[in-house]
DNA sequence: TGCACATTTCCATTGTAATCAAACTATCGG
DNA sequence: CCGATAGTTTGATTACAATGGAAATGTGCA
């Protein structure tokens, strides 16, 4: 994956309603969501909902295939896959003896879980 | 990691320089990088790469101490794993019957490699 | 053909982000 | 205190993104 993908579909993941869309759809699974069914279960009138599908679709986060008078969304589990690769590739230089708990356990088996658990804080006085 | 937090974490990234500075770091690793180094690497004046900074670190994707009059910044790995966590999670509902090579090997241990190969088309026609 | 439904495109409005010169703050050595 | 160095904040400018009403497109059915 090259720069100018990553930061389309990062683009594309950074807006709420768009996040929200692709989350539905990666829950969902292969099977996909017509945009009217999205639409109606987050409550976006049809014009923005349109406006943000497309805007999945062209980061390729997304792909659409007619049924009918139904337009069905999926998630691209690829390009997700990619993105995920990109954004951890050489990982503290390779060097496994720094990639410890602290840092590269991205990359370990199991390592996507919430293990985490801190909030950032409020805007303003950063 | 709640919403807010992954939405701020996502447009931090969504900006070329943003993650060009946020790959640096990673692949640097825990030892970081000063500020000065990272903008002279990046071709960056100060202000714009200060801003930049900022923006990181608000989403709390980097972390800054100061070191005499240099501050180093380095990766924050325990929020890129939240982000990642956030995104996959639930993915296909669950159903693991469903979540095969073309869906969930996100989560899947190796399935963070350059796998996919495919680039998005040029902006403009849509 | 014509009508209903699902979705997209058009476009004006509004809000927010990126940039960098100049001014500012913080640290070090003397 | 001073001057030099490393970074940040301010503020003006410019560009791009989100929203949703109205109109258009595409599909199914009679």
């Amino acid at each position: 994956m090259q720069k100018p993908s990553v930061i389309s579909a990062l683009s594309a993941l950074a807006q709420e309603t768009r996040l929200d869309i692709f989350r539905l759809l990666v829950q969902r699974g292969p099977e996909g969501m017509p945009a009217g069914e999205i639409g109606e279960r987050l409550g976006q009138p049809s014009p923005t909902l349109s406006f943000h599908l497309s805007q999945l679709r062209f980061a390729k986060l997304v792909t659409s295939r007619r049924a009918g008078r139904l337009i069905i969304y999926s998630a691209n589990f690829k390009t997700m896959n990619s993105l995920l690769a990109y954004l951890t590739e050489n990982c503290c230089g390779g060097r496994r003896e720094i990639c410890t708990a602290d840092a590269c356990d991205i990359i370990e088996p199991g390592g996507l879980s919430e293990k985490v658990g801190r909030e950032p804080a409020k805007p303003g006085s950063g």
